[in-house]
DNA sequence: CCGAATCCAGATTGATACTG
DNA sequence: CAGTATCAATCTGGATTCGG
């Protein structure tokens, strides 16, 4: 998003690191650390996802997002309300509707989230592998 | 993985989206769900982020990465290294030495979390809002 | 009927003490 | 120093139930 692109190391990781300033790195006070913990859980980034594709319905979402259970979805997406990266809007109708869509703030998400699902498709091979080899010995 | 780069649209989510492939979405053998499922731990990202800063012993870990306790350091760590993510080297002197580094394979996650740290930084002022307010209602 | 709250069993996590 | 053991607490998920 920044316009700062005259840095001679072509490190990502080591540029955004600095960016999160000279902190020894990762306690608690620190917003990378905050954010992984609202972000870094089992359904909250699928949940995301899911919604990137446009404004869902509840029951479209727990058919979207494999092993879901009706209790965990509805937290999940409690907790997102919450933090303001998804927005909840009830329709008082028989029968009844809900549906959730991301916040201009829940789209800011978009690109690490689509850096994240660009490795996952990438590295597919390996991942599979590694999963499988994980199975078989429990 | 394909070499499919003439699409009009700038969106970089559904252009992620597409090179998951046409399933609904997310499905539990969907592989953007499964790599999710490796990675949206408490602890996966953080530790692997610390790693990114090149190699480390295992207290170093534990000091930097504040709050994690030792079981789950330790737990994390041997899942990442299942996983093919990081490598572990037990040097046999005394005091006992044992760094963790990430492995090749570990650094091609170096996008995506750079990605995620910079959203972080980016939003830290409404992040830091929405956490404060989470905090005065329970 | 759809969305969600409740209850309860089982898994996961965490703080602390301890060992090689 | 680098982990393991132990036990308490929290979290998870499925079945059931409720409410509009």
């Amino acid at each position: 998003m920044g316009p700062k692109s005259n840095l001679p190391q072509p490190d990502i990781v080591g540029r955004a690191l600095e960016r999160i300033g000279k902190k020894p790195l990762l306690d608690e006070t620190c917003i990378v650390h905050r954010a992984f913990a609202l972000l870094a859980d089992k359904w909250t980034l699928l949940v995301l996802l899911a919604l990137m594709h446009g404004r869902k319905r509840y029951s479209a979402l727990q058919r979207q997002i494999g092993g879901v259970s009706p209790k965990m979805l509805t937290q999940t997406l409690r907790a997102l309300e919450e933090h303001g990266l998804v927005e909840r809007e009830v329709f008082p109708e028989v029968p009844p509707r809900v549906e959730y869509a991301l916040t201009d703030f829940g789209r800011t998400l978009s690109e690490p989230l689509a850096s994240l699902c660009e490795w996952a498709v990438e590295h597919e091979g390996r991942l599979r592998a590694v999963l499988a080899s994980e199975r078989s010995r429990g």
